[in-house]
DNA sequence: CGACTTTGACCCGCGC
DNA sequence: GCGCGGGTCAAAGTCG
């Protein structure tokens, strides 16, 4: 979960700061011992380590004061007291803000379950509208764009023509409103959080083969997106007009498996990732990817219903258990589709 | 040691 | 037939 850690790693932050504040006052109890004795030595002791600029920077400063009030003729103990005090009236100001991050990510945590239980309920209430309560979650983090186009130009589409279907989910986020949930609210949602553009370009199927063409775009960074299928690397062209290679993936997670997926950045925006499946899943999916087939399933499925097999024929018909999955997958699988480093 | 990646070679369809 | 481009194979290398 990605609030989680950046709350973490700023908590982390802070306790190592704590802990440098500590060897600080260490540092300064071993210096004013050995003051008396040895004025002289005590830059070359005091500096331990240097990885810490803030540490240092204090260091500095207390060299400094050190300096000042032993060229005052006061008393080191004294000065070594007070620092002291203040140090620890910092390390207490800090322990407290720990307390009070702490007890922010706690009422995220369950302000998200919350919603999570409350989604949930919804969508067994109200099941035939299922794909748009799963589509308007994304909304959570602000609004989106929903579109869906067939484009069955010509219903006496003759036998052997290529069944075309065109269909797009975008995601739009507000900089501002993301930036918002990721501090305050802390869904989870890491692909939404995160602003990740994910678009279903487009879908082919050919009734003669069977075969399915289903391409994705997607924002990001790492060298694929993980969409919870286990795939294996066959194979890299560098395609004409576009210097970027294409990487060729085949499924792993069943052996025989026929899904392939190509995968390229986009000329225009490198930070696009264009993946195109290709193929239909000889076993069921894994959770994370079942979250994505049956997006695109029930996005389809208001369409038509033949291209619900698409990606995966276990989604034809949907279990009531695979249907609450869906329901869980669609904020925990989601992240694990888009995500990206995932 | 098995799973996975890399990469050059090979195959095949298509246009000229 | 030839060249080109896209897709696949498979040996070698890498990694956990």
């Amino acid at each position: 979960m990605k609030i989680m850690s950046s709350k973490r790693e700023r908590i982390m932050h802070i306790d190592l700061s704590l802990e440098t504040a500590d060897d600080e006052v260490r540092a300064l109890e071993e210096a004013g011992d050995r003051e008396e004795e040895e004025e002289e030595k005590e830059e070359g002791e005091v500096a331990i380590s240097n990885e810490d600029k803030e540490a240092n920077k204090h260091r500095e400063e207390n060299q400094t004061e050190e300096k000042e009030q032993s060229y005052g003729k006061t008393t080191a103990e004294d000065v070594i007291k007070d620092e002291l005090c203040v140090l620890q009236a910092e390390m207490e100001r800090m322990k407290e803000e720990n307390r009070t991050l702490q007890e922010a990510i706690d009422r995220t945590m369950k302000d998200y379950y919350d919603l999570q239980m409350k989604f949930a309920d919804i969508q067994q209430e109200d099941q035939p509208k299922e794909h748009q309560v799963f589509l308007s979650l994304g909304s959570q983090s602000s609004g989106e764009i929903k579109q869906a186009k067939v484009a069955d130009r010509d219903s006496g589409l003759a036998d052997d023509e290529e069944l075309c279907l065109s269909l797009s989910l975008q995601t739009h986020v507000d900089p501002h409103q993301r930036d918002d949930a990721r501090e305050e609210k802390g869904k989870g949602l890491k692909s939404w959080a995160a602003g990740e553009l994910t678009t279903i370009t487009s879908q082919s199927i050919n009734p003669a083969t069977r075969k399915t063409r289903v391409s994705v775009r997607a924002r990001c960074q790492g060298p694929t997106m993980n969409d919870g299928c286990q795939w294996r690397k066959y194979g890299q062209k560098v395609a004409k007009g576009n210097p970027c290679p294409r990487a060729y993936y085949r499924c792993t997670v069943a052996p025989g498996c026929p899904v392939r997926k190509q995968v390229q950045r986009c000329l225009e925006d490198m930070s696009i990732l264009v993946t195109t499946y290709e193929g239909t899943h000889n076993h069921p999916l894994p959770v994370g990817a079942t979250a994505m087939a049956s997006t695109a399933a029930a996005s389809a499925n208001s369409l038509s219903s033949s291209p619900l097999s698409y990606l995966n024929p276990y989604l034809a018909n949907p279990s009531p258990q695979l249907s609450t999955m869906r329901s869980f997958t669609s904020s925990a699988g989601y992240s694990g589709i888009f995500g990206g480093r995932q």
